[in-house]
DNA sequence: CGATAGGTTGAGTCTTCTCAAAGATCGTGG
DNA sequence: CCACGATCTTTGAGAAGACTCAACCTATCG
């Protein structure tokens, strides 16, 4: 295993630089495999471990009583999922694995343990909790107020920012299985809807939809087709 | 200003017993108080207290664009508002009186002292925004799946849910200066089509509606009347 | 008692949903 | 390498819900 991997990506989490090492001294981490469509652990379920991934694509979803899903949640490759169980251990959703998918789990016990000798770093896990909060909050304003084509441009504008967090060569090329279910799924539309707002989104030049990849072909002018309503301050520069 | 009342809050807050007067030790609380309409704070400003309400009623809101506002949640009395704001200090959205209120104002930094000293607080505290972020996952399924009837039954199930939690004598009769096109604002619907869901309530026999006063008849029954989409999990017990 | 804010109701429009069929793409096995 | 099946996407038509606009009703307060 790669542990300078997990070691920044603990640093690109947290927004804190150097932290990384001593906050896995003493943390017995290991490699874990799941295969498209596992689960790694359902709503309800104690959650004992942090989740870095190395490799893949890890949603979270709910699942609602007539059968349809809410998916709440994509994580890549050095997202750390599960920092909101820090403080209490039950999930709020299912985790699945959206494709073969390698990660590092992170004893939660341990992890707090070695927090306490590092106030800083425990500080920033608050922080992240913060902005994550803050990001949930401006998802229920687009969800609130936009229509149909403004949601799928909150759901491409997120997908984007982690891919320039991560510092890819191409991050307006989304390079992800993700059918139009999926996203109908996390954006509570239809996969006709979403057809449908990829239709007039690639009309107007902006995106170029096409299964296992998505390429954002004007950023700034996709951003403005956001219906007016939900335009302020409802894409900050987060990936949380 | 009563002090038992805040220690008592902050307790019920953070659902630990017996560690409010610590966190209070050597801790500058003032009483603040704002007449309807006033702004505490605005979106962006520093945030450098917690605010504990002990009388009124406070309400978050994020201004769209177009001047359309979603108010985000509503602050009663033993509420203790800025949790959110002990990791990174920026204001996500204004926070405005909706009437006559009256608040004790908590430093963060004096309290951030204090939790050092309470472990057993510190983790409360994370705990506390886990709970918070639950809940707002929780409402953003029913944002992206549920029909406007729904959203209000979620609303009234969250208002009635702080009541139970304040020990009301009548926790079904909501004393609220609530306005339809608040709550229009707060659902993002428009506030003829929060009318015409009371209506439907009404017809059912499950909730009477009257301005300054909504009144629960049947808890369970307006449960039952959510679309069977968000039913499960949509309603726990709690109020964050 | 009138002014004002808030609530109700109706008619027409728009967006999204539902249902259904047809077209495109991908992976697999022959 | 092609054919086939499975999955995904597109398109159309009709229905349902929510929106807009506007008029009218109601309660409250000075």
């Amino acid at each position: 295993m790669n542990e300078d991997f997990v070691v920044s990506a603990i640093e690109t989490n947290l927004q804190v630089a150097g932290v990384g090492r001593t906050l896995l001294d003493n943390v017995d981490v290991s490699v874990l495999r799941f295969n498209a469509g596992d689960t790694v652990h359902h709503m309800g379920d104690e959650v004992t471990n942090l989740y870095c991934l190395t490799e893949g694509w890890i949603t979270l979803i709910r699942h609602m009583a007539n059968g349809d899903r809410q998916l709440l949640n994509f994580h890549v490759p050095i997202d750390i999922v599960g920092f909101e169980y820090l403080g209490r251990a039950t999930a709020t959703s299912d985790m699945v694995a959206f494709r073969d998918t390698e990660l590092v789990s992170i004893p939660i016990q341990q992890f707090k343990r070695t927090l306490l000798a590092s106030p800083e770093s425990a500080a920033a896990v608050t922080s992240l909790l913060s902005r994550k909060y803050s990001s949930l909050q401006t998802r229920l304003c687009v969800f609130a107020n936009g229509n149909a084509v403004t949601k799928v441009i909150h759901f491409l504008h997120g997908l984007r920012s982690k891919q320039v967090r991560n510092r890819y060569d191409d991050a307006d090329t989304l390079r992800i299985p993700l059918t139009q279910q999926d996203i109908a799924d996390a954006l509570g539309v239809t996969n006709v809807t979403i057809s449908r707002a990829f239709a007039k989104l690639e009309a107007a030049g902006v995106v170029d939809f096409n299964s296992n990849r998505i390429r954002i072909l004007d950023y700034p002018k996709m951003l403005e087709l956001s219906s007016s309503d939900v335009a302020a301050n409802m894409f900050p520069d987060e990936f949380d």
